[in-house]
Formats: C-alpha cells, sequence, structure tokens
DNA sequence: GCCGTTTTCGGCCCGACTGTTTTCAGTCG
C-alpha cells in the first residue's frame, strides 16, 4: 500500500469524523487526522516499509501516535482498516460525494443529511433547484445558486482523471503486463497518449503471442474490482479507484494502424480516413488498404507517410491545423524533456517546501539541470508560510550561502510574490529589486469578477520588477474553473512589456492550459515550464509541463528553461536601471 | 487522536473570504 493510498483512508476518516460529530472531541479528532494525512502525504520513503520494519517506530513522525501507527500498520498488512470500515456503514457511501462540491463541507453535508434526508449529489441538486435549501440555517437563494454552480463543474469532472493518476496507473499495469512471458510490448493509447490533462480510461495495447495467457494474467492484476468484459482480444476492467481500463491484443502487422486508431482523437481520425478515402483508399484500425491489399499498418510512421503526411507527434492529433501542417512539411519541432536546462518555481522550508535549498539544488543538479530559482512565498499568503520582509531578506542570503555548497549549478534567488486584490504586489520595490527574479501570482480573492481580475492583472504586470506571471489562470484541474478574466488583453500586455508567461507543469494545475498556451504561441510569446516543486520528488511534473507545452505547438526556442542560464537572463524583461 | 508535560489530562491554529449575518459560521487553503 502506498502513502497516497493511507493518506486517502486518513482524509476519508476525517471527514466521516466532522460529518458523524460522534465524539465529543470530534473537530479536534478530525483535525489529528488531517494532520496526519499530511505528513503520510508528505513521508519521503514508503510507509509500508517502516511498518514491517522492527527497527522504526512510525510513532517517531509528528502527528502519528500509537493509534494510527496502529492503523497504518494495519493498512499496509490487510489492505483496510477496520475503523475506516465501521465508520463507512454509518452513513450513505454517496454522502461523501457532496464534500467534492464547492461551498459544501462536512457541516453542510451533516445538516443537509440530517434536516432534508439528502443521500447524495442528485438528491442535493433536487433539493436547490426546488428551493428547499434556503430554509436552513445559513441558507439562502444565492447559496443554492453557488450550490448548483458546483455541482456543475463536479459533473464535469465525474469519471475523469488527472494526467498523473493515470501516467501512474498506466506504468503499474505495463510493469505488471510485462511480467507476463509470452508479451513482447505494452504501449499506452487514447488521450492519455496525446497528453491531455484529464483521462476517461485507459487504452493499453499489447502485442506477443498467446493471448489467453496474456488476458488470464491480467485478469489478475491486484487492482481490479470489476471485469467488465473479456472478449478474444481484449479485456476491460474497473479499478479501485474506478478508473475503466481497456487492453487489447494485437497482431504485429497491424500494430501501427492500431496504435493510430486507438490513439485518435477522433476528429483526427476522420479527417486522415477522409484523407485516405479521397486517395480511394480505406483506413481503419487493421490498416491502410488499397482493395483486399494492406499497403501499411505495421507502423504508425508507414501509414503517415502512405498518406503523404510528416509523422504527426500525438499531442498534436487532435485536428487543429496538423494535418495541413504535416503536408506541407511545416510541424513544429516540439519542445521535449530532455531540452530543459532548469526550474524556476520551487519552494523551500523557508515558505512551504518540505526540504532546504541545498537540497533542491543537489536535485536539480542530478538531473541535469543548470539553474533553479527558489520561490518562497510572500507574507499574504498565511497558509503556505509566507515571507514577510525581514524573511525575505534573510531567505535571500541563505539562497546566496547555498551557492558554495552545491556548486556546478546556478542556485537563483527568487520570489513568488502575492498579487493583491488590488493588483499591488505583496512587496515593497525596494525588497523586489533584490530579487535575481520575481515572479507574481495570484492566490486569494479568486472570484473576483472578470473585470477586476483583469485590472488587478494588468496592474500587476506594471510592475518593473515583476518578470514572470504564475499560474496565470489560478485553474485547479477538475476542482476549481480558471479565474474570470480577460485572457487576451493580459496575454497582450504581458507580450508588450516582455514578460514570461509560466506554464505551471504542477499536474493539479497545468497552467496554462494546453489551448492558452497555444494562443501564447500564436501570438509569438515565449513560456517557462516550471514545476511549483515543494519537495525533490515534484521536479517529476516537468513531464507533464513538457506534454501540455507540446499540445501547445511550443517549439525548444520558445521556452525559456531550454536556454543556458546567461540567454535565459538575456531573454527576461530588463530591470530598471 | 496527538502532544507534552503539570506524568495523567487539558489544550489543541489560523486568516481571508463569503454569505449570512448586526456578531457569526462555514469553507478553503
Amino acid at each position: 500500500m502506498e502513502n497516497s493510498e493511507i493518506a486517502a483512508v486518513f482524509e476519508e476518516i476525517s471527514n466521516l469524523v466532522k460529518i458523524l460529530q460522534e465524539d465529543s472531541k470530534w473537530q479536534f479528532k478530525a483535525a489529528a487526522y488531517d494532520r496526519a494525512r499530511r505528513a503520510v502525504e508528505s513521508y519521503p520513503g514508503r510507509l509500508a516499509e517502516v511498518a514491517a520494519d522492527p527497527n522504526r517506530k512510525l510513532t517517531d513522525i509528528p502527528g502519528i501516535g500509537p493509534d494510527l501507527a496502529a492503523k497504518i500498520r494495519e493498512l499496509a498488512e490487510t489492505g483496510r482498516c477496520q475503523y475506516h470500515q465501521e465508520q463507512l456503514q454509518k452513513i450513505p457511501r454517496t454522502l461523501l460525494d457532496l464534500l467534492q462540491i464547492q461551498t459544501v463541507g462536512p457541516q453542510k453535508a451533516r445538516l443537509f443529511y440530517k434536516q432534508l434526508g439528502i443521500q447524495s449529489v442528485d438528491d442535493l441538486e433536487g433539493a436547490a433547484k426546488t428551493g428547499r435549501l434556503r430554509g436552513l440555517p445559513g441558507m439562502s437563494e444565492k447559496s443554492e445558486a453557488n450550490i448548483l454552480k458546483g455541482i456543475e463543474v463536479f459533473r464535469r469532472a465525474y469519471g475523469r482523471y488527472r494526467l498523473d493518476t493515470a501516467y501512474e496507473t498506466a506504468q503499474q499495469i505495463a510493469d505488471y503486463l510485462r511480467e507476463c512471458r509470452p508479451v513482447d510490448q505494452v504501449t499506452p493509447a487514447g488521450s492519455f497518449r496525446r497528453g491531455r490533462e484529464t483521462v476517461g480510461d485507459l487504452d493499453l495495447l499489447v502485442t506477443g503471442g498467446d493471448h489467453a495467457a496474456i488476458r488470464d494474467h491480467f485478469a489478475k492484476f491486484r487492482g481490479i474490482v470489476q471485469i467488465l468484459g473479456k472478449g478474444e482480444d481484449k479485456v476491460s476492467v474497473k479499478l479501485e479507484n474506478g478508473m475503466q481500463v481497456d487492453v487489447r491484443m494485437l497482431e504485429p502487422e497491424s500494430f501501427g494502424a492500431a496504435l493510430q486508431y486507438f490513439t485518435g482523437s477522433k476528429e483526427h481520425n476522420v479527417a486522415l480516413r477522409e484523407r485516405a478515402k479521397r486517395r480511394g483508399w480505406k483506413l481503419s484500425e487493421y490498416g491502410l488498404f488499397e482493395g483486399d491489399r494492406c499497403i501499411a499498418g505495421r507502423t504508425e510512421e508507414e501509414i503517415y507517410e502512405k498518406l503523404g503526411l510528416a509523422f504527426i507527434p500525438p499531442e498534436l492529433r487532435e485536428n487543429q491545423g496538423e494535418i495541413e501542417a504535416a503536408e506541407k512539411g511545416q510541424l513544429p519541432h516540439l519542445v521535449e524533456l530532455a531540452d530543459i536546462r532548469g526550474d524556476l518555481q520551487m519552494h523551500t522550508t523557508a515558505s512551504d517546501g518540505h526540504t532546504s535549498v541545498e537540497e533542491m539544488a543537489a536535485a536539480a543538479k542530478k538531473r541535469g539541470y543548470r539553474y533553479i530559482l527558489i520561490t518562497d512565498h510572500s507574507k499574504a499568503v498565511t497558509v503556505a508560510n509566507g515571507l514577510d520582509e525581514k524573511r525575505a531578506v534573510e531567505n535571500i542570503r541563505r539562497i546566496k550561502a547555498a551557492r558554495s555548497k552545491v556548486k556546478g549549478i546556478e542556485i537563483w534567488a527568487g520570489t513568488e510574490v502575492d498579487i493583491l486584490g488590488d493588483g499591488r504586489l505583496d512587496y515593497p520595490d525596494d525588497l523586489l529589486r533584490q530579487f535575481d527574479i520575481v515572479l507574481a501570482s495570484v492566490h486569494s480573492r479568486m472570484t473576483q469578477p472578470g473585470e477586476e481580475m483583469t485590472e488587478r492583472l494588468l496592474r500587476a504586470l506594471e510592475n518593473p520588477y515583476v518578470r514572470i506571471l504564475g499560474h496565470p489562470t489560478g485553474r485547479h484541474i477538475l476542482r476549481r474553473d480558471p479565474f474570470a478574466f480577460d485572457v487576451d488583453r493580459v496575454f497582450k500586455a504581458a507580450q508588450r512589456l516582455g514578460i514570461i508567461l509560466e506554464l505551471n507543469g504542477n499536474p493539479e494545475r497545468l497552467d496554462l492550459c494546453d489551448r492558452h498556451v497555444r494562443l501564447a504561441r500564436d501570438l509569438g510569446m515565449k513560456i517557462v515550464i516550471s514545476t511549483d516543486a515543494h519537495d525533490p520528488d515534484h521536479f517529476e511534473f516537468m513531464r507533464y509541463g513538457v506534454t501540455t507545452a507540446r499540445r501547445g505547438w511550443m517549439e525548444k526556442d520558445d521556452v525559456i528553461n531550454t536556454f543556458p542560464p546567461a540567454k535565459l537572463l538575456e531573454s527576461l524583461r530588463p530591470l530598471p536601471a
């Protein structure tokens, strides 16, 4: 059992405690589970291993006492927690879904359940639409409208999974399938291969002999809760996390055609099939055919070639002009993970990060990076332990001191300075000028009307020390919509001022999104891909950032952190004299 | 449920924001 799974159980227990309110000290009990969840999430090693090691004590972890240590051991050994299961019995399972809805927390969920017998999101929607919520304490017509809006967001997210979840699941299953002897290759297809920010289900293509043996092997994968279908060449299952996975077994002769077909998108495939038809051919998942004769199908490359097209990278296959570009030999040469030379947003223990400047620098160096920018939060972000002026100055000194300890990498002193509600910045100019690079972001008052948010961002960009705009739209994938603001105006202002837009690679954000990256690219703007790492492990997020940049047609030269250090600094807006 | 000690139980964290309030409750980081 992974740490993230243990954390998920603790989170659910906390929510159950808050809804049930059985213990007189339920608030503190819930808070203890919340603390433990954070401790488990940020624990650097695998807790299951600590639990199994008689020489190590789980109770040494702050926030974990004897009771929770026992529950971690129980989870590690049996995969379940008795107490958790017992509490789950006390309410309808679907009641917990209510907590996913913005403006609904445990107290409201409890109120709705007790007063109106609401058990699910559907019930809640019905009650809100018929005005039955407004009589309850603290509820009005306006709160009902907010809940309905929250339900809309929830519905959109339902049955979709973030790219990182899909990545980890695909890895696990592919590794598992490769343990089976007859398996030759495992290749993910579908929207996952195209690098979309969320995926509905996962398609895995497998080649190798003895399909029956592969089928039986896959059916025994431990994460499966239900087998939805088992045919000659395809097995469909549902996993514990609800994700549907289709495994298809293919013959090598048609592997390329199948990979092409199952990678999609639908729109791209339609355009491609029309193109084949115009040439008197037929394209299907089994190959490209002239009459009954297969003229291509073993690889994707030969299919595109036959159709008179350059090979189109999966990230571009959305029928957004890529086919025309491929025909003219004008496809972009997309940026690659290996092109990245550094990372320009990360946090340390000075604010809400998990490790020191030196550890972040050493980890970055190990990845082959040439530079990093340390960007701890400013004071307005109190929840993230943001730095006031005095601590910020100390932090600059600390960052500079790290340079003599970790050599061979540039360690730049930066800040993620908060853009306040009116567009002013959280630090005065005479402090801002002391940083090597200033990154500015919004973390509060995120529901401002579009006009106000636009003015706020524009004003912030006018500050001459701001060089990068961090996670420009503020969205959280499947959870929170982007800020309402005039994207076009803000982008154009940034372009005029020479400000670089960040593509935040954290898979919860991916902000800019692919569409906005494409907009920036069409305007001729450059971006920076950052990870917003709070831990050295988070440097891995660069993968998702690069994928999203590729979906936005970005080339290496459009991404400033592919540049060597000196060139990167030159590409930033010049500082005032 | 954890923690730290006052070694046996009492205190536990916080600030902004929103919507409903005129003094506050609940949500969200």
